[in-house]
Parts: C-alpha cells; sequence; structure tokens
DNA sequence: CAGTGGTCTAGACCACGTC
DNA sequence: ACGTGGTCTAGACCACTGA
C-alpha cells in the first residue's frame, strides 16, 4: 500500500467520523507532514487526492477546509458504472433476455466511431436487463469482435464485462458519452412495456481501453420514469 | 506561468502536431526532463496532467504512449460549461426572455437542497434560452438570495454567470446533475413550440461553490431533438 | 539484466491572505 | 511579518516489463 493511499484513507476516515468538522481547517501540511512520518510532498499528495474527491478546498495563504456539502460522499465510487448492472444492485435480481445476438461487419457510422477498417467483424447483440422482474434497459451493442473475444450464449446471460476484465484481462479506460431524450419505437413498446407517446431516456456510449482502442459502442434505453443519469462534477481550479 | 504547465502545453502541441504519433512512444521521463531542464518529479506532474486529459497512458517497465483515440481532443475545455450560453454559442445570437423574476421563501424540497434555514430568501428566475431566433431551453432556477445578490432586471438579461464570478467574485466548485426525460408540460408547449406528445431532456441540477455551499438549484428542458448532453469519462487507474 | 515509470525524501523558495 | 499552501529540486529506491 502507497503512503499516500493510507494517509488519504485516514483523512477521509477522519472526515467521515467528524473528527475534522464540516467547515472547520485541518492541521497544515507540515504538521500532518509531521504526525505521519512523511515528507511534505507526500502528505501534499494524499491531499490532492481527496481535494479531486470534492471533500476538501485549499485556500493559499489561508488553510485546507471540510467542504460543507458532504452530499456526494464517498459512498459510489464511479468505477461501478463499468462493473455491471449486477454489481449495480446487490440485493436485486437482474436478469438478461437475449434479443438478437450475431456477428456481422459493422454500418458504416459504427464502423467509424469503433475506428475499424473494412474487413473486422463486431459482434451484435440485444438485450433487455431485467430488474426484479420488471424491464429496466434495452440495451443494443456491437462489440469489436477482434478484441471482445469467445463470446458464448452462457456469456452474454451474464457480466460480460467481468469476462471483458477478467477472462480477457483488457482494461477500460474511459467512455464518450451522449444522453439524449427520444421518442419511442416498435422495439421500445414491446419489450419496455410502453406505448407509443412514453420519453425514452437514451445513453449512447463508446467505450475505450486505456490505449485509446474502442472495443465497444452501444445504445442504453430505459423509459423516461424508471431511469435517470446522475454526475457529479467537480472544477479543477 | 508554472513550469509543470508550459511543458505540458509543449507536449500537447508536439502530439496535436504529430511529432508524436499516435500509438507512439514519447521519449523516456529522464530525458525529456533533461530537455525542458527540469527535475523529474516536475516532469511527471506535466505527464500526469496530459494523461489526465486522456492524451497519453503508461505502463510501467514499458513507457509512454500517445493514445489512439484523440477524438474527444484538448478542444472543449469542460469551464465552458458554466460560462454560460453566450460563451457557447460565440457565432449565434443569444437572446433571453424573462418568463418570471420573483423573490421568495423557497419550497421544502429546494430548502433542503440549497441547505438554507428557515428565514432565508431565494431569487427564482424563469427564463426562455433563444439561440438564433429559435427557442432553446427553459430554465427554471432559484439562486441563494443571500450570495447571489443585487440581481437585477438587467443582469438577469444577460449572464448571471459573469455577474456571479467577476461582480460577486464567486468561485463555482462543482455541480450534481440529474438527467432525465420528461413528459412536456403546458409550458414547454408554449416556449418550446412542441406539442403534448414532444419528449423533453431535462438537466437538473445544484451547483456549488468552492467551499460547498450550494447556491443554485436549476431545471433546464429542451425538445429532444434540439440537445443532448455528452460526458467523456476517463478512469483514473 | 537494463530500462521504464512510480514513489518518496529533505529541503528550498515562492505566492498569497491575514494580522 | 507570519503562516498558509504551491512549486521545484537532485537524488534515491522500488515495481514492473521485456529481452
Amino acid at each position: 500500500m502507497k503512503k499516500y493511499e493510507e494517509i488519504a484513507d485516514e483523512l477521509r476516515r477522519r472526515i467521515a467520523d467528524g473528527e475534522y468538522a464540516e467547515g472547520e481547517m485541518l492541521p497544515d501540511q507540515i504538521a500532518l507532514a509531521e504526525e505521519f512520518g512523511v515528507s511534505r510532498m507526500t502528505l501534499k499528495k494524499a491531499i490532492d487526492m481527496i481535494a479531486m474527491e470534492g471533500l476538501i478546498f485549499r485556500k493559499r495563504g489561508v488553510g485546507t477546509f471540510v467542504i460543507k456539502s458532504a452530499l456526494w460522499n464517498s459512498g459510489d465510487s464511479k468505477a461501478d458504472e463499468y462493473a455491471g448492472l449486477s454489481k449495480q444492485f446487490p440485493n436485486k435480481t437482474v436478469k438478461s433476455k437475449i434479443i438478437l445476438f450475431d456477428i456481422l461487419f459493422p454500418p458504416d457510422n459504427i464502423q467509424s466511431l469503433l475506428m475499424l477498417e473494412d474487413n473486422q467483424p463486431v459482434y451484435h447483440l440485444q438485450r433487455l436487463r431485467i430488474i426484479d422482474d420488471k424491464p429496466y434497459i434495452l440495451e443494443d451493442t456491437y462489440f469489436v469482435a477482434g478484441l471482445v473475444k469467445d463470446l458464448t450464449e452462457d456469456i452474454i446471460h451474464h457480466s460480460i464485462y467481468d469476462h471483458i476484465r477478467d477472462t480477457l484481462g483488457l482494461k477500460i479506460g474511459g467512455a464518450y458519452r451522449k444522453i439524449h431524450a427520444d421518442r419511442s419505437n416498435e422495439l421500445d413498446w414491446q419489450e419496455l412495456a410502453c406505448d407509443q407517446h412514453t420519453p425514452i431516456l437514451e445513453v449512447e456510449q463508446v467505450v475505450y481501453l486505456t490505449n485509446g482502442t474502442p472495443f465497444e459502442y452501444s445504445t442504453a434505453r430505459s423509459r423516461f420514469d424508471t431511469r435517470s443519469y446522475t454526475i457529479t462534477d467537480i472544477i479543477k481550479q
């Protein structure tokens, strides 16, 4: 365990426990460095981390303070987003209905978004994700077949991301997302139990590996009254 | 100008100009530190910055590489989001129609989101933002009156965020956002030129100062076919 | 094994706010 | 003037990868 991570953990704990109360000033960096027995640079790295998380803020010439809104506290680790639905809802039953599973050469727009050549095939997968027996998300996904190998019927019924991460050993680097509202289409009516005038929330994304190679293009559609997308945005000053 | 910012700028330029091509390895940190005449710690800080922006990735024991998708390149600085519509569309005419402007004690849910006591009033402002003479966003905003002072008819016709930042000297720290799809309501029909069955994209947010004090709660509604919300998400490894 | 990036040090000086 | 956080150094050692 790196020293700055250990120190950051301890500082997070002190804030959560109220040892450093909201709005109050922390001890200065020199005092903290002495307390933890590290150099000031190392201590500052720990401080930088929890500042990025939005727990504290700093004023040069004044001090370091606990931020007032513990609102977006340490609870929701962003990594969950890529862990799959089963991890996001540990207390619910998550099932999948496979609507379509095929391998093919992608249409032009998708080929270009995934930066593919003409001879590179993709898996095309449509799944309805069902939570506690209610239809929740209608996924339409294209995976680059050369990267996301060995997709089987068994895997697509469970967590594809577990397979990508654990079996294939690929590392996810990030995603580009676009969130729309949309009119519902025939497939929505069938699968999401809605009618022609039900608004739909759609999350469209391209997901990349750490080296910048795109490996997935997908859209995820839900009824307007079952899902919303949340973001906490902290400005780097 | 800080040294690590200067170095980061230069490295960004080299990547943009193709001097370091996509997928290629950069010189190692010691060589770069010597070239720029700085210590390795300072050079690494510059490298860290552009890695967070998603331009490069690193493999310990191997090297530092230019990421393949220069897609989400340095173009779109996120700070724009808080600069107001007039800055986001510099080539278009941005107008505002004031629908409602009032000062009052907020309803309970908003009082709690803004962490206010019973005796703290808020401004309530409804504006239609018009771009190139087309209705675009219907804003419904509550400002904490104790923080966002001296709102006048003149200011609300132009940029409120300029007033907050420049005149009042407040520093924005971040925001918590929720993005929904919704059915349209009567006000939408009137102001956004749509009918009863037009889906609406709504961005609901609480905006905070750097010390964590919330100062704004707002919703921004648009027709589904005029706006979408984009995010680039880079995972810290 | 050589070469890479990651961590850490003990100190120095600077920029800023407050008194 | 003083105390705060921000930057920077010159060097050390470690962890990992690939030949």
